[in-house]
DNA sequence: GTCTATAGTTTGATAGAC
DNA sequence: GTCTATCAAACTATAGAC
């Protein structure tokens, strides 16, 4: 009987052909811009005729999609990571640190792609809206934030609506302003502090 | 003779028929989405065939050059206006009232469009890029807004670079989590003093 | 300056053979 | 599951009559 392991192999290299259709996806929107991803440009990268990818999406939306709860489950993943790294250190007692673990962790993510910042966090491609299931993943990495926000005391949606806007708009002006360089991003830490200070979180002993 | 008196009609007349493409061109990016912009669609609002428009623009992206100037022109005097506005309140001594003012009138403008606002402060076109004459005010408008920040006694560039970045994302987040809301609206005074204190800014007396 | 006609491209998506 | 062939639609831009 060699049915169940067979159909393992099979759904194996699926899901196989599916990440490489999303990798060239990438590919194409770091290289050409996010809202210029076309089928036969990511076809003819791994290989295709672009008819074949709706073998695998069932639209050029699908893939949005799919890039979309991609880019945010690696972000949750790569936020956990760094978190970890500094229970690790014996740092997660000190609330500043903490913080700005978070908030640097999350720059430096958004701020190393472009196409895929534009993807998560902006509504730039005409006419996609990431499905329910593509969205839980931003949910999700959004949920955690402001559950280790409580952990430091801070209780109010405003404050975490503060953080994130914060956060959020100096990525924006690197990104827009001073492209592969550091204008902005050396003065995350600053304004981590500033906001420390605003939320009353006390110094680092 | 009337030569002179003519040509200064047609001109005029040349002008006026250049800003109806362009509000048409502004109504169609409010409703469909600033890339969803297509020559027929303008063309057809006021009352043209698509090729008539090359009378007017070389080319698509010459009108989303002049919409580009436009807005920030626009932006410069809406801001220049609530400036003369305090002064005559005699507010223009209180410096966060002033730092206030400033951010409260960037933070409404950009909100209150948000097809303007992508243009103006998002990539969001491809294979758009203002040229140089079309920049020019908005490189005015950030002039502005840092030599009041040094009449204020605020003369570093990052402290200025901070503020940018926070204004901005609380636009960002207010235009993408909750358009047409209040929630990141509630907290641009709050993120002003925030700034203030961190600039080290006097409270008003 | 505006029109009609159309060139010239590009694109997402489908049909059907293999 | 991948291919070839092709559709149907959309778009910017140009040519040339009026």
């Amino acid at each position: 009987m060699l049915g169940t392991p067979n159909r393992n192999r099979i759904a194996e290299r699926r899901e196989a052909t599916r990440r490489e259709i999303l990798d060239a996806a990438w590919e194409v929107a770091r290289e050409q811009g996010l809202s210029q991803i076309t089928l036969r440009d990511v076809a003819a990268r791994v290989g295709m005729q672009a008819p074949s990818l709706y073998s695998h999406f069932a639209s050029k939306n699908a893939i949005y999609d799919a890039m979309f709860a991609q880019a945010w489950t690696e972000c949750q993943e790569t936020i956990l990571a760094a978190e970890e790294r500094l229970a690790a250190e014996g740092g997660a007692s000190k609330p500043r640190a903490a913080l700005r673990v978070q908030a640097r962790t999350f720059f430096d993510f958004a701020v190393s792609d472009l196409a895929r910042h534009q993807l998560m966090n902006q509504r730039t491609i005409p006419g996609f809206e990431p499905t329910p299931e593509a969205y839980a993943p931003a949910v999700d990495t959004l949920e955690s934030f402001k559950k280790r926000l409580r952990a430091l005391g801070v209780r109010r949606q405003q404050d975490a609506d503060l953080c994130v806007a914060l956060i959020g708009g100096l990525i924006d002006a690197q990104l827009a302003n001073d492209p592969g360089g550091s204008r902005w991003a050396r003065l995350v830490d600053r304004a981590v502090d500033m906001l420390a200070n605003d939320l009353g979180l006390p110094q680092d002993s």
